[in-house]
RNA sequence: GGUAUCGUGGCCGAGUGGUUAGGCACAGGUCUGCAAAACCUGCUACAGCGGUUCGAAUCCGCUCGAUACCUCCA
């Protein structure tokens, strides 16, 4: 694409935002933390994985060859009582593990679907890739950082932090020594590690523990943070360009993943790291204990006490592209409603605009001040996309070229104000916008039978606007208002009438 | 308690040294048989208190508040 744009990240590693300059020419490797299936997706996840995936198209759109590999963890994460949370969740619904796992994985495509999100490269599971992760403990053990104690093994931080310094704690900001005093109490005594800053990167298993896989220490299962390190390795390799997930897991996901891939390798993971931000209910943080909380499931029915009505996938899409990724997000029911309406609104202007005839004749091959003014808006559209993938400036600026399509339908702007070459250009650009790079969808198209209800309403309108030529206001109204009621808003406008769905 | 991030108009939310964000809501107007939609105009803001500066919503300090992480968590 143009080259003399240059996309801007804020990198979490530097704090700062910097050029995105691919390791590879025309090639981007991005890995995100993806979901642990052992319960419905959490909103906040929607949130970041729509996050990621309009930062994907947009990459695509760039022209970037992008694997982008998110993982499913179906193992490894243990509750607060040491079990296994895959484990746990078994032994609630009275499934095999791989049962659960994999319930709650077609739940989470089904959402993420509903999303509309692109699938991405490579979706491994951890479950998949013990191999890889116990070769990963080799490594890691290989080169010193890594101790066993009764066939669990531990990464030394401490060693680790010595031998490298600077890089430990780097990315969330943490000094290890604080850390340590911080420590809460109850953390401080596990006895085995040597500091209480060293983490499992291979666990025993006790008795009752079912996922278990062999390993030459013991009996057990893979450490918390290992399958993203082993499997970012496998399919991006030792470093790649950008790793992502929500800005909850910096510490200690993301941080023990730095020191195990420095630990097996010598060499840091990825160059940008990128943190999506909270999701909040009505200012605070969704939590299910508090009662604030909602599910995407609620969202889409209504059945909520936080919400007047449902709102679609695609409104929540729209209501997150208004916000920058890396900002916290309030969610409450007037905000929604606000959203709802902005959204069909920019489907409906995209139709008006997709609709205007291109009058090649009326074109005198100059430019206007509406044809500079419409192109200077989609290079700032593209300037806030590249700016760390600014999606509510690209949005703003759609919003306000926008109006240039009803000018034009209505006739308050004469055709011959906007160069056909410039038109043509507003429309592409829309249409890649909306559908190709926001990963918007039109509901309003989704019902099918567009034939039928095309001819029916053609029809319908047919017989209104005679009865209107006949001043017939009583049938005109009535076929108004029945459709109204019906779900179907009629414009009447200077060149007759449209009709959209509400 | 420690560490970060943030606090923008009626609501949501961009911006981050001087210039209109945008959406929703509201008011007036144009259009319309009346509406709706659309278009035009208007409205109004940077938590508080100090400081730096010719100039600060934007930088610095303090206070208050929110959120997150420090413990599995998007």
């Amino acid at each position: 694409m143009n080259t003399e744009r240059s996309l801007k990240l804020y990198n979490s590693l530097s704090g700062k935002k910097e050029i995105f300059k691919p390791l590879h020419e025309g090639h981007v490797g991005m890995y995100v933390c993806g979901p642990t299936v052992y319960y419905d997706v959490h909103l906040g996840n929607c949130r970041t994985f729509v996050s990621f995936d309009i930062m994907y198209r947009y990459l695509l759109h760039l022209g970037y060859r992008v694997r982008y590999v998110r993982n499913i963890t179906d193992v490894g994460h243990l509750t607060d009582d040491g079990e296994d949370r895959m484990a746990k969740g078994a032994r609630v619904a009275q499934l095999e593990p791989m049962e659960v796992a994999q319930k709650y994985t077609v739940g989470f495509h089904d959402m993420m679907r509903a999303f509309n999100t692109l699938p991405p490269s490579i979706e491994p599971r951890a479950t998949g890739h013990i191999p890889e992760q116990i070769e990963m403990v080799q490594d890691i053990m290989a080169r010193g950082y890594g101790y066993e104690r009764n066939g669990s093994v531990y990464f030394n931080v401490r060693k680790f932090d010595q031998e490298n310094p600077g890089v430990y704690g780097h990315l969330s900001g943490r000094v290890l020594d604080e850390l340590l005093v911080e420590s809460r109490d109850n953390l401080k005594s596990q006895d085995e590690k040597d500091d209480p800053a060293d983490f499992a990167i291979w666990m025993k298993a006790r008795p009752g523990d079912i996922m278990v896989w062999k390993s030459p220490w013991s009996v057990g299962f893979p450490g918390w943070h290992l399958e993203c390190s082993a499997m970012s390795t496998k399919y991006l390799g030792q470093t790649f360009d950008i790793h992502g997930g929500g800005n909850d897991l910096k510490f200690p996901h993301h941080e023990n993943e730095i020191a195990q891939n420095h630990g097996a390798c010598g060499c840091a993971p990825a160059k940008f790291w990128l943190h999506t931000n909270m999701l909040l209910l009505e200012g605070k943080k969704m939590s299910k204990s508090e009662g604030n909380f909602i599910t995407p499931v609620q969202m889409f029915t209504g059945d909520s006490p936080f919400i007047s009505k449902a709102y679609t996938p695609m409104m929540l899409r729209f209501y997150m592209l208004q916000a920058h990724y890396g900002s916290q997000l309030d969610i409450t029911d007037e905000a929604l409603l606000a959203a709802e309406k902005g959204y069909r609104k920019l489907m409906e202007t995209n139709k008006v605009l997709q609709g205007l005839p291109a009058d090649a004749t009326a074109y005198d091959g100059s430019e206007s001040e509406h044809d500079r003014a419409i192109l200077a808006l989609i290079e700032d559209a593209y300037a806030g996309m590249d700016d760390d993938f600014n999606t509510a400036v690209a949005l703003a600026c759609l919003n306000e070229l926008g109006s240039y399509a009803h000018k034009l339908a209505n006739k308050q702007l004469d055709a011959s104000a906007v160069s056909p070459w410039v038109l043509e250009r507003l429309k592409t650009v829309f249409n890649t916008f909306i559908f190709d790079i926001f990963g918007l969808q039109d509901e309003s198209d989704a019902a099918g039978d567009e034939g039928t209800v095309d001819g029916l309403m053609a029809l319908i309108l047919d017989i209104r606007a005679n009865a209107r030529t006949q001043k017939d206001w009583g049938t005109s109204d009535k076929i108004r208002d029945g459709l109204a009621a019906a779900g179907i808003a009629v414009k009447d406008g200077k060149e007759g009438t449209s009709w959209a769905k509400n």
